[in-house]
Formats: structure tokens, C-alpha cells, sequence
DNA sequence: GTATAATTTAGATAGTTGTCTAAATATCTA
DNA sequence: TAGATATTTAGACAACTATCTAAATTATAC
């Protein structure tokens, strides 16, 4: 994943909060969009930026798609920010 | 500054281009221009942002405006972004 | 003070993004 | 299989962003 696909996926307080939410648990869409004043398909949008960027993953169980943290990913991402910002 | 402001600063790659450019040496406008294949007005614009993010700093010397990293930032941004992270 | 040089500001435009409603898809249950 | 539930996809639209050209601003040099 490039930084700039990552960066531009972090550079939304929605996305950001998601983020945060799913740190607490994994969570169904349904679930996700009661934090939110948005409408399911506006939410749904935001977890496809997160999953094109690979901070979440996501899994169906029955109805319902649950995601969750890609917390595989994360180290990769702060060795990135930290490699760029020591360019600096 | 908002970590909302900066991430939205840092998820352009000619912004973080001119930042990287910028570690090496002061410049002015006119000679960063000469990295960039755009005009001077559109990377006027780009230096407006980071100047707004409080990323870089800017003198005037003469006719020319010199840029500069405001390396003073760096580390409360590096702090906040290691928060939020944390947060993850 | 007039011309030149460096940069920004203003205004226009095309592309991207976030949001919505409506429709489609996938799964479960009776 | 029909109906209900959960979610996504499609399509439209407004807001935002990056870019350009032309004009304005600021400073120097003659």
C-alpha cells in the first residue's frame, strides 16, 4: 500500500473514527452506523476507502459483514510515517 | 493545529514532495517551482495549504519569499500522530 | 518614477469526494 | 419459496480541490 493511498484514507475525521471504534471491537456495518449521523450507504463508502487502503479487513457472518482492524498492517504504516518523516 | 489539518496537508504527494525538497535547503518559490511540472500559481497554492498546516514557514528576502520547514511542529505532529495510533 | 522580476491573488474550470435516495444482492426464517 | 433483514451498488448532485491564465502586489534597478 503507497502512503499517499494511506494518508488519503486517514485524512478524514469519519474514517478516522471508525477506526477507533473498531479498535474497541469488531463490528458489524449496522452496528458501525449507529455512531455515525450518515446513512448506511455513506458509511458503507468510508469502509471501502479503509479497505482499499487495508486498515480494515471484513468478514460476513449470516447477514450481517462484520470488520475489523487490519492490525497486521499498522506496523508497516508507522515504519512508513516514520521513514518519511525522517526525510525531514 | 489540527490533526484533521495536517493529514489533510500531508495526503498530497507534491505537498509532501515540497516538504521533502525543503529538508535539503531553504527555497524560494520560484526555485522550488523548478522541481514541480506546474505553474507557480497552482504550487502557490500547495505552499498555501502546508503554510495553513503550519508545515512550513515562509520569509520574505528581497523580491523573493523563502520557505521553510517549520521544524518546531515536527515533533507535536509526530506526538499526535503516535496518539492516535495508540488509540488503534 | 518606470520597467523588470518574483510571487500571490482572483476567477474560471475540470476532476474528485462525500453524501443522498433508490435499487440490487445476499442471507436467514417461517 | 416468500418475506424480512443487512449491506452494497448505482446514479445523481453539491462541495471541495488542483489546476490554469490573467491581473495585482511587492521589491529592485535604472
Amino acid at each position: 500500500m503507497t502512503l499517499n493511498i494511506t494518508l488519503q484514507a486517514l485524512s478524514d475525521p469519519t474514517r478516522r473514527k471508525i477506526l477507533e471504534i473498531l479498535k474497541k471491537k469488531d463490528l458489524a456495518a449496522g452496528e458501525l452506523g449507529k455512531n455515525f449521523d450518515m446513512t448506511l450507504p455513506s458509511l458503507s463508502h468510508h469502509l471501502n476507502v479503509l479497505k482499499q487502503a487495508d486498515l480494515v479487513t471484513s468478514r460476513r457472518r449470516g447477514q450481517e459483514i462484520i470488520y475489523s482492524l487490519n492490525l497486521s498492517v499498522f506496523e508497516e504504516i508507522a515504519e512508513k510515517l516514520i521513514k518519511f518523516f525522517k526525510k525531514l
